[in-house]
DNA sequence: AGGATAGTAGACTGCGCGGTCCAGAATGTC
DNA sequence: GACATTCTGGACCGCGCAGTCTACTATCCT
């Protein structure tokens, strides 16, 4: 019979997530990977496979975990401008080392070869399933008269999407609460 | 005396300039660099320094170019709304190749290392100046009466600089002239 | 012609890093 | 106790790449 594993993968895996997410792959190194996730190499392999596949399973985990909260925000019987300023607002008081490290998917994004196709596949499901959370919830409002009826919930979904990731390229840039906040109230002034 | 120079030393950054803007700073080898530059290594080292010191050299001649033509496009008798149009429009209408390469110094705040001081000053410098262009074609269209006066030059500013650049990272993933057309609508909307 | 400089081609070096492999210790089950 | 398996640590390899250097050629001016 095997001997037990020691470490927790999940564990380890969040510490990948974090150095990822703060590095950036390129800058990941396999040393700095081992001494955050506290594992040898070995285990790192043989649990994970190689760099890219431990990539992948952050970014899988990364996802789920956004994802998630994003879909407890827009609970359904929240209204849709109270969502969205408790998204803008979390983003704009995120501390300094927050805004550097930014959002990993996007900068997965941004650092991808075109060419690479496993990975253009993944985000775009990601955008996909974010589109998806906010239209719904912008459909739900619309239904309930939050939104006036001549709102098309899909495009409304992109622009904040979009505006989200513009928030963020700008945070990592300048860590600076009021001009988040500035920028939210004119992107939720479209609801109006 | 000394034998002229056989390039364009004008023409050898434009090719830098195209190269890192399509592959960024750590995909572009300095192999590529020579082949597309046509020059060789030694030239290279001679007339641009090293690597670095030649992304800086195309970044500062990218940045001249393209807020050369905002200053263009926002010229002092234009109204702000079709300024802002024709920008929104020739990004929703670039091709698949313009999407991907998307802004050379937005890829180069996102993959940059936080603690790269010289980095972020540029970029800083750079956000700045683009978010003085915006501003001032905003206080203009204020005093012409085109946007109401209750409405802020500088947040509208950096709303659009930040919207303009969540739009490049959608396009980079998705090149689709509609969805972006759609954010623009919405983006503009915040005028009314 | 001759000297000075710009050019090319290519060998060479050094380094960082991903990835593999091995030795040996620790921990479990039968 | 014997065996299987999981660990750690470190040696080792191969590769790609930035950067330097050398040898040689081409062009310009006096």
């Amino acid at each position: 019979m095997p001997r037990a594993k020691e470490f927790d993968p999940e564990v380890a895996l969040q510490a990948a997530v974090n150095l990822f997410w703060r590095l950036g792959y390129e800058q990941t190194s396999l040393e700095l990977l081992m001494q955050e996730m506290k594992i040898s190499k070995q285990s790192l392999y043989d649990t994970f496979g190689d760099k890219r596949a431990l990539y992948f399973r952050a970014m899988h985990h990364y996802r789920k975990s956004t994802n998630d909260s994003l879909r407890v925000v827009f609970a359904a019987d929240t209204p849709v401008r109270e969502g969205l300023t408790k998204i803008f607002g979390s983003i704009a008081r995120e501390t300094k080392e927050q805004h550097q490290r930014g959002c990993l998917l996007m900068s997965a994004n941004l650092s991808r070869n075109v060419n690479d196709a496993e990975m253009t596949k993944f985000l775009r499901a990601n955008q996909r399933e974010v589109e998806r959370i906010f239209a719904a919830a912008f459909t739900r409002a619309r239904d309930r008269g939050e939104i006036s009826a001549d709102k098309d919930p899909a495009a409304l979904a992109r622009f904040f999407v979009a505006t989200i990731q513009g928030m963020r390229a700008l945070a990592r840039l300048n860590h600076d609460r009021k001009e988040l906040e500035q920028i939210s109230r004119v992107a939720l002034s479209s609801l109006d």
